[in-house]
DNA sequence: TCCTTACGTATTGTGTACAATTTAATTTAC
DNA sequence: GTAAATTAAATTGTACACAATACGTAAGGA
């Protein structure tokens, strides 16, 4: 019976790291509302914007595949990014199949209203730089040790 | 400009916890799937059943505190789970405010069905005992130090 | 060319998440 | 002892998240 027993325990919150994984994402996916609140911006808008920021233009197959988000999830968050005026949404002509997602003036300019949105959430999350970056680089380890 | 650039810089993916957080957290979860679609089990109702299997019994407040949801999420859940005939709900005769969530014989016996589901996710993820320990730690660590 | 296959996006359906509100029960204040 | 405040769940409304499917376009092969 000790082996049923020790198969047990493993059945339980505290002994898996999925668990502390989610909780802690939602926790601190939390932390940002109030701040992205006053941009009008939910956090999944939010880290979309991030990408735009950067990128100017991409496909939506593209951008999935850095947010890890498929087009269920990005289609309607594309559009409203469109309808608040942050971006347009246009069929490539060279092949069209694929949808072109273009930043504007006005979400180049959301910006620098976001600015300060990392350093407000950051004074949230009592850490150490040291151990936040440990923690950076097992999360990226595990997303890239991961089976497909 | 030195400053405005380095702002703009901590506006990236790549420069902010939170984004490997949140997507870690969403692959891992995916992992769970394929087994859990076994057991007819979704996620949450999954984490839900771990706690039952412990407690036996618990109203909603406290099952929320421990799975950072709330009722608003649990409740349909929460009846789902009894649907499918894994646990009841009552109200607390001493305070009938409390709803009284409990362990049926059922939901005590899928657990002998659940319990490779944890090895198996183990095989997905090929993280190094250690380094999976020291992930562990800066969650909870994170869990604990976040502003309420 | 026509047919098949692959590809990129959108749609549909189910299940969370969570803020805000509501409802009912209990506690506290006076 | 009753009104006011507090509490626990449930409900409502919005927004993901994702599997499965549908749909249109493009590419490759006979």
């Amino acid at each position: 019976m000790k082996k049923q027993e020790e198969k047990c325990d493993m059945l339980r919150l505290d002994k898996q790291l999925c668990f502390p994984l989610y909780a802690c994402a939602k926790e601190v996916v939390r932390r940002y509302k109030p701040f992205l609140d006053e941009l009008d911006l939910t956090y999944t808008q939010y880290i979309t914007m991030m990408v735009m920021w950067e990128k100017k233009e991409i496909n939506v197959k593209c951008l999935g595949k850095i947010l890890y988000l498929d087009s269920g999830t990005l289609t309607p968050v594309l559009k409203k990014l469109e309808w608040k005026g942050y971006l347009t949404r246009e069929r490539s002509k060279e092949d069209e199949r694929n949808l072109r997602v273009m930043i504007t003036d006005k979400g180049i300019k959301l910006k620098g209203l976001a600015e300060e949105v990392p350093m407000k959430v950051g004074k949230c999350v009592k850490l150490e730089a040291e151990e936040a970056e440990q923690l950076y680089e097992l999360l990226y380890k595990v997303l890239g040790c991961m089976d497909a």
